[in-house]
Formats: C-alpha cells, sequence, structure tokens
RNA sequence: GGCGGCAUAGCCAAGUGGUAAGGCAGAGGCCUGCAAAGCCUUUAUUCCCCGGUUCAAAUCCGGGUGCCGCCUCCA
C-alpha cells in the first residue's frame, strides 16, 4: 500500500511506513468515563475504526489500543454528586460507550485498558522520570519538569517563552515551571487513592497514555490519535513523559480528528447542546450517523444538523435501494473488484479520503443502477461487478451491514410506531385502492395515494403489486 | 497576546499547477393511468478580495477581509 497520512508532528502528509513492515500499532485515546458519549466522541471513535478497517482490508495486522481514563477529578465528582464511587461511575459509563458504539456497529480495539488497571506502570514511569531528573514530588505530588525536555512544544508548535505570556493557569508556587504538569496526585480526603512511594494518590491524566502504550504496543509504536484538542496539553505532555522516560521516541504519526459542531456551535456544557450518542440512535440510523460522519474529510470541522442527518439518510436508502434491486433480480455481488475499488484506494491512501470515497460509491451506484436498468445480460454483469466493489467498500466504512429488506422493514416499522398508524389499516386502504385501479376508478385511486401520503405513507406501483413505505 | 485551521454553486462537500468529483435542493425529460423508485439532461466561464510567479493557478507566493479552533484534564 502506499498510504499517505497528514502528521500532526510535521504538519504534512507522510508516507506511511510502519515500524515492522505489515504489522500496525496504533493508540487512540479514549473517552473519560463520567458521562454518556456524544456525538463527538462517536466521531473519533468512528474515524479510528475506519482507519483500522481499512489496514486490515490492505492485509496489515492492526494492534488496536484505545484506553478508558477511569480516575479523574470530574469522575470523582460525578461520583460524589450520584452519592456513588468511582468505580461505580465509571463503571456504568464504560459499559454505556459499549453499547452506543456496538450500535455504531464499531469494532472493538484490541484492548482497551484501563487506568486503573496499570497503576503499578504508572508508578514505574513517574520512578523513572524522578531517577532520570525530569520530575521532582513534592508534598505527595510529581510534577513533569517541561524544562529538562528539549522538544517540549514541538507538537502543539509552542514554545514554553511564548505560553507565559498569555497563560491562563493559576500560579503553584510549588512548581518550578508554570508549566510543569502532574504525573501523580496527592489524594485528598474521600478520594480514590493507591499508595505509592509519594504516598497514597493517583495517577495524573496525561501519564497513563504513556504508561499503557509503553507497556502494551513498546517505546515506539506507529500511529497515535485523538481529537484536535488533545495536542494541547495532552499529547504534548505525552511526548515528554514518554521520550524522557524510555530515550527513544514515543509515536511516529499523530493523527487528529477535527469537531463536530451543532448548528455551527460548538457542544459545550454551558451551552447545554452536547448530543448524546444514543439520543442521536433514536431519531436516526447508525449507519446514518456513520455516513454523514464520514462525509466530510476527517480533519475538517463537521456541523451537525437535521438536514444533514436526512441527507445522510436518503443516501443509505440509495445504497441499500440498490443491494435490494440487485437482490430481487436474483444477483449476488461479484467477488472480482473493479476500477471503483481501485479508486476507492486511491481516495483512502490520500490521507483517509471518505469523502472522496462516498463520491465514488454513489458515482458507482448510479453506473450499475443504469445498467440494471438497461436490463441486459452485459448490464447485468456490469451491475454484479459493481456491487461486488460497493460491498467491499461499504464493509470498510462500515455500512450496509443488514440485509435491503430487514433495513427497509425497520424502517418502515420505526415510520409506523413513530407515527402512531397501524399497518393493518394502511393495508386495508392499499387493497381499495388496488381494486379501484382494477375498476379504472382512478379518481378514488389517486384519493387514496393523496390521503395516504399526507400520513406519510408512499405507495410503489410494481408489476408484482404495490408497495408501500413511510417517507 | 501566542499557535493553528478554513473560505469552492441555494445548501453540504471533494479537488495542492493543466483547464471545477459526489450528495441534497431546483428545472426539464424518459418510465408510469397518475405517482414512487431508477435513469438522462440541466444548475459555479469560475473557486472571498487585491497583487505576483508561470505557457498555464481554485490549487504556489505576498497583502487584505471574514469565520473557526487550541493555549481552561473538552473527542
Amino acid at each position: 500500500m502506499s498510504l499517505r497520512i497528514y502528521n500532526t508532528l510535521s504538519r504534512e502528509k507522510e508516507v506511511f511506513e510502519p515500524l515492522e513492515t505489515g504489522k500496525v500499532r496504533l493508540y487512540v485515546c479514549g473517552p473519560t468515563v463520567y458521562d454518556y458519549s456524544h456525538i463527538g466522541h462517536a466521531r473519533s471513535v468512528v474515524f479510528f475504526d475506519v482507519l483500522v478497517r481499512y489496514f486490515r482490508a490492505m492485509g496489515q495486522e492492526v494492534t488496536y489500543v484505545r484506553n478508558f481514563t477511569d480516575v479523574d477529578d470530574k469522575i470523582i465528582h460525578k461520583a460524589n454528586e450520584t452519592g456513588s464511587d468511582s468505580a461505580t461511575v465509571s463503571e456504568t459509563f464504560i459499559r454505556a460507550f459499549h453499547e452506543d458504539m456496538d450500535r455504531l456497529f464499531v469494532l472493538r480495539p484490541d484492548m482497551e485498558p484501563r487506568a486503573t488497571a496499570h497503576i503499578g506502570d504508572i508508578i514505574d514511569v513517574v520512578n523513572r522520570l524522578i531517577e532520570k531528573g525530569h520530575a521532582y514530588p513534592v508534598d505527595g505530588d510529581v510534577y513533569f519538569a517541561v524544562e529538562t525536555f528539549a522538544g517540549y512544544g514541538r507538537l502543539s508548535g509552542r514554545k514554553l517563552e511564548d505560553m507565559e505570556a498569555g497563560a491562563r493557569i493559576a500560579v503553584d508556587e510549588r512548581k518550578k515551571n508554570p508549566h510543569d504538569f502532574a504525573l501523580w496526585k496527592a489524594a485528598k480526603p474521600g478520594e480514590p487513592f493507591w499508595e505509592s512511594p509519594w504516598g497514597p494518590g493517583r495517577p495524573g491524566w496525561h501519564i497513563e497514555c504513556t504508561a499503557m502504550s509503553c507497556v502494551l504496543l513498546g517505546a515506539t509504536f506507529d500511529i497515535h490519535g485523538g481529537g484536535k484538542d488533545l495536542i494541547f496539553p495532552h499529547h504534548e505532555n505525552e511526548i515528554a513523559q514518554s521520550e524522557a522516560a524510555t530515550g527513544q521516541p514515543f509515536a511516529r504519526y499523530w493523527v487528529h480528528n477535527g469537531f463536530v459542531n451543532i448548528n455551527q456551535e460548538k457542544m459545550s456544557k454551558s451551552l447545554g447542546n452536547f448530543l448524546r450518542v444514543r439520543d442521536v440512535l433514536e431519531t436516526w440510523h447508525a449507519e446514518a450517523i456513520r455516513l454523514f460522519l464520514l462525509s466530510s474529510h476527517y480533519r475538517s470541522p463537521i456541523d451537525f444538523t437535521d438536514q444533514y442527518l436526512n441527507e445522510a439518510g436518503q443516501n443509505l436508502d440509495k445504497m441499500y435501494g440498490l443491494f435490494l434491486r440487485l437482490e430481487e433480480a436474483g444477483l449476488a455481488p461479484g467477488e472480482r473488484r473493479g476500477s471503483f475499488w481501485q479508486g476507492f484506494l486511491e481516495a483512502m491512501d490520500d490521507d483517509f479520503n471518505t469523502a472522496k470515497a462516498l463520491g465514488l460509491v454513489f458515482e458507482a451506484i448510479r453506473t450499475a443502477n443504469r445498467h440494471l436498468d438497461g436490463g441486459d445480460a452485459q448490464g447485468r454483469e456490469e451491475a454484479v461487478l459493481l456491487a461486488g466493489d460497493l460491498k467491499a467498500i461499504t464493509g470498510i466504512l462500515g455500512l450496509c451491514h443488514e440485509t435491503p429488506a430487514a433495513y427497509f422493514a425497520a424502517k418502515k416499522e420505526k415510520g409506523l410506531s413513530s407515527s402512531g398508524l397501524d399497518a393493518s389499516a394502511i393495508d386495508a386502504l392499499v387493497e381499495e385502492r388496488t381494486q379501484a385501479r382494477k375498476d379504472k376508478n382512478f379518481k378514488r385511486a389517486d384519493e387514496i395515494r393523496q390521503h395516504l401520503a399526507a400520513m406519510g405513507v408512499v405507495l410503489e406501483d410494481k408489476p408484482e403489486g404495490t408497495l408501500w413505505r413511510m417517507e
């Protein structure tokens, strides 16, 4: 494969060459589990899911690690708020995260380490950093000394001097430099803690990723991913900790996804516009959500609106519609790969250009439909070839998991239940209309069509009879 | 104040030197008793503005304008 990836570290697209040929070691920052996951989490998780599926389809052996931050101020706060404890809170939201992402057809990573399961590894790294003079304990806390790491600021393009000026961080007299960050935090009363050489406490946020990636993937690995917002300070700090501790290069390619806005506004607690994955799934099909998320390049910001999700839903119908047509024609997607597959590979090789790839998908669908409209043997053969490409492509994008029949049946069911209509009543009207048509009473037939249309029921007269579906 | 990103049709969105993918919406047509679905045609002489480089620029360079993100353990 000749994949090029935009590396945040160099700010350029670089040819991807894994450390070890045929193997890809990937670490992606997972959620802090103090609440239900939102659509922004979904974008990151879905994008990296596609990245992994693509590597695997290209024959690469991927080791995919995504952590859970299960000890943290926000989790502790949530526990106090709800009269629970940290462990229960994290357990609850880890389960919820899995439910949500499973419903989005996201494949589970190979490993999903939790910070609290790696306290020993974390303490080891902190010890090593102290030994090497990169960290210092103060009153049960341990801080990383940013000035001891020459490359600090390389990923985010910041210089320590520049950051001094407009820094909005509280001055802590105990720190040698205001930008020194906590590796270990002394326990306050009522907080969860673990014993350590510096007294009871818990890990700081950044150190868990250093410890777990090193243990699970090695000191140096291929790709480190996460949301754009993690570039600073989280990933900057990870690099400093890891390279200072091991003396070896850390992640080689840094991949960061852009944000999801809601109606052109940033999602934020203060605006109260957080869209939870499980709520969004109530309204839209999981694959329509994936399709929407993949319709822009992963690094661009994307705007979540009802209109765009509806469009994605229509496009998903179009995909299933073709597969349904083929099935009804007794045709199965072919095994041979054609030119659309080649185009797909080129698009994906160019920094995972899923938007371009989807353009090809729709072109292929249109072409296949045209061939089927033709109805001749050669056209059918072409359609089968195209369908094969489409099947392979949608598989990598994580779309079209269902059979077309099941997809459309579920859609009808959902439309019925949300509108409160009764299927048998509709069937009766359709039957009446069929009789009217036989009697050439088109006036009555059209009345029924319009009546049903007003309720959101769309009729399709096919040679084998009249079908109806919910709009 | 520092760092970074983006500006392409009514809307969304690809396109990093060679003459504007794809989707939605709109218009016309084929098909249909009428529709729906599908298909065909059509919708940006032009890519925020002004300069420059080049045989050639949406694409490169300089300047401007506008929007956005990060610098607050927010994906």
